[in-house]
DNA sequence: AAGTAGTTCAACCGCGCAGAA
DNA sequence: GTTCTGCGCGGTTGAACTACT
């Protein structure tokens, strides 16, 4: 309907405003429409012409069947529309109606064919199409969006009605900017939930999902060109604990949804435990980097900014990601190269280096030069800092809260001297951005996106960084035994995954790659209850030789190169198993209790803190059996 | 002033889920 | 149990707008 009364109006000019009347009657009421519509037809002149088409819209609406009719009248008025058109759009903006521009009218629109064979318009809605779904909605309610048509004579599809209304016509909607409160919402919100645009809105009156996806999507834009974490630190602390809860309860559910959605949405949220408890210490933030439960969120943040996040890469999720991300991002890294080794070099000789270990992989990447030059403990502490330039160093300088955030990039502080040759690599935005948007398996991201030149593979790099560790090896010799090594049953439930898992626990400690997340999580597993740096976690042990033959081994099996990298990347969601976390945790507790350094004895006492705060709001103590329901 | 690039936002599309037939 | 229909969601697209050169 609105469609054949929009041409005559915008055609013809003398009569525009009897028409736009009769228009606007008729969608509000059709009897006050028609009898309207005559008047003032009548009063115009053109009482013939006005008032055939009056009874014609009437007796169209009455009668469905001769609603085809009507559309063949308006295809005439389009093509006739088409050849005058230019000026019309006034007629609608005088409609005042809505905020949409109707100068479209059909021309702009496309149009498809309903089931009944009627053309439905797409593309901008008028004021005229806005006031017949108003008076529609008004008269039916809500619902039945697909009656809309039938009823209203609206050439549009139920979607796109139903789209119009709740994103522009329905009551109580909120137009313009968010407020500040608002945003703080949406990031929280995203935050817990991801990209559930519904939900979100669902907490946010007045306001639509539509809305808060482009808000932000635009924000993500603006803060990866602006080098900035998606989330505040303390955004994303409160809503990593809230999500795991979320997650927890799914698990038990059995329910697939929110793991999936924590997934999906980018937001390993697991790893964020850790900064939900920084939040409340925020000197703690500095020191974050022990904790390798590293939200992807953060993670991803801190790559979006720095480019340069490879530091923080967390142990599991992210750490998947981070192989991937370290080959295609870093170009300039190599695993065969001497930036691969830098990440074990702290623990050749260093306690302290074991401890920083697991986050020595961001530190290859990290960008500032100067920071490899730092000693190893003013590295960590820097490092952290550091990290927080190094990741940001890229783009803009950091933030407050930016370095909130740092604490997942810490890993990478990991001793600064020993992989100072290697070039900080500077992983492109868009590829992380990529990452994080996609749920694209991890895997095949590593596989495309790897296409570092210098890259050599995995197998070269644990075979170099096995000779390279060789000969730290003996320090660390006692603590081989003590290489986590996990076994099917530990390593999360998922069928096909826990080859893969198992493999890449070796896999992890032997891979430069592998330790820094997840060589630190089966590290971690180990009670490495003592204090002593040497009874730090041998996988790290690295151990040398023999823990890297049996790497190599693993990965020269049939399964193994591939699964190896497989597995590490293809399922993040894997990581996400209990064991990981609670070995996490045990780590960190590890690390702080490690960490009894003057340099250190803050970052012990957070880290202490972070652990027990963590493993609480996430329950690490039992076993999150994502897997499970993946 | 013109052209280009970037940003914003409305709308569309495809997919999946739930309920009804 | 299968199919159909309606609906909602999330991702993507493209036009309009703005800023920059």
């Amino acid at each position: 309907m609105s469609h054949h009364l929009s041409f005559p109006i915008h055609r013809r000019s003398r009569f525009r405003s009897g028409v736009l009347f009769v228009w606007a009657f008729f969608g509000l009421s059709e009897p006050i429409a028609v009898v309207g519509a005559s008047l003032i037809v009548l009063g115009l002149g053109g009482f013939g012409l006005y008032c055939g088409l009056a009874f014609f819209f009437l007796l169209v609406r009455l009668d469905s069947a001769k609603r085809r009719l009507l559309f063949s009248f308006r295809s005439e008025q389009m093509s006739h529309a088409k050849a005058n058109d230019s000026d019309d759009g006034m007629l609608d903006q005088s409609d005042g109606m809505l905020d949409q521009s109707d100068s479209s009218s059909f021309d702009e629109g496309s149009s498809k064919v309903a089931g009944g064979g009627t053309v439905l318009k797409k593309g901008p809605w008028t004021a005229t199409e806005d006031a017949i779904l108003i008076d529609y909605v008004k008269k039916h309610g809500e619902g039945n969006w697909n009656a809309v048509q039938k009823h209203s004579g609206l050439f549009r599809c139920g979607k796109s009605c139903r789209l119009r209304w709740a994103n522009h016509l329905r009551p109580n909607l909120k137009k313009g900017a968010f407020t500040a409160e608002e945003e703080r919402l949406i990031i929280e919100l995203h935050a817990k939930m991801g990209n559930k645009w519904a939900r979100m809105a669902a907490h946010l009156p007045g306001r639509t999902d539509n809305e808060i996806k482009n808000y932000w999507n635009t924000r993500i834009k603006r803060r990866q060109r602006a080098g900035l974490p998606l989330y505040p630190p303390d955004v994303h602390l409160q809503g990593l604990s809230e999500s795991q809860q979320n997650q927890n309860i799914g698990e038990l559910n059995c329910g697939d949804t929110s793991h999936h959605d924590l997934l999906q949405a980018n937001d390993f949220d697991i790893p964020d435990v850790v900064f939900d408890n920084l939040k409340d210490s925020p000197g703690a933030l500095c020191y974050s980097p022990v904790m390798p439960n590293v939200s992807v969120n953060s993670m991803l943040n801190q790559s979006l900014g720095s480019s340069q996040s490879f530091s923080f890469m967390p142990p599991t999720i992210n750490h998947v990601k981070r192989l991937g991300e370290s080959e295609t991002l870093a170009p300039g890294f190599s695993v065969s190269g001497s930036n691969s080794l830098p990440l074990f070099g702290p623990f050749r000789n260093d306690s302290s280096a074991k401890i920083h270990r697991p986050f020595a992989l961001s530190v290859p990447y990290d960008p500032d030069p100067d920071i490899k030059k730092s000693p190893p403990y003013g590295a960590v502490m820097t490092g952290s800092l550091a990290l927080l330039n190094g990741n940001f160093s890229a783009s803009k300088p950091l933030n407050g809260p930016v370095k909130t955030e740092l604490p997942s990039l810490q890993y990478p502080v990991t001793d600064i001297s020993n992989w100072g040759t290697c070039p900080p690599p500077t992983p492109s935005l868009e590829a992380v951005d990529a990452y994080i948007q996609s749920p694209v398996s991890p895997t095949v991201q590593m596989q495309s996106e790897s296409f570092s030149p210098r890259n050599s593979g995995l197998l070269e790099a644990l075979l170099h960084e096995a000779q390279t560790l060789g000969s730290s090896r003996n320090r660390s010799s006692g603590n081989t035994s003590n290489l986590p090594v996990l076994t099917d049953t530990q390593v999360v439930d998922s069928s096909p995954l826990n080859l893969c898992e198992v493999e890449w626990e070796y896999s992890d400690q032997i891979s430069p790659l592998g330790h820094s997340a997840a060589s630190t999580l089966s590290e971690s597993t180990p009670p490495i209850s003592s204090s002593s740096l040497d009874e730090l976690p041998p996988s790290k042990a690295l151990p040398g030789s023999e823990a890297k033959v049996e790497t190599v081994e693993h990965v020269s099996t049939p399964d193994g190169g591939d699964k190896i990298m497989r597995l590490d990347f293809s399922r993040p969601d894997a990581l996400l198993g209990a064991d990981f976390f609670a070995q996490s945790y045990e780590y960190a507790k590890d690390l702080a209790a490690f960490i009894g350094d003057d340099y250190f004895s803050d970052y012990k006492q957070m880290a202490a803190e972070t652990t027990y705060s963590s493993t609480q709001g996430w329950g690490l103590d039992e076993p999150m059996e994502h897997d499970c329901c993946l």
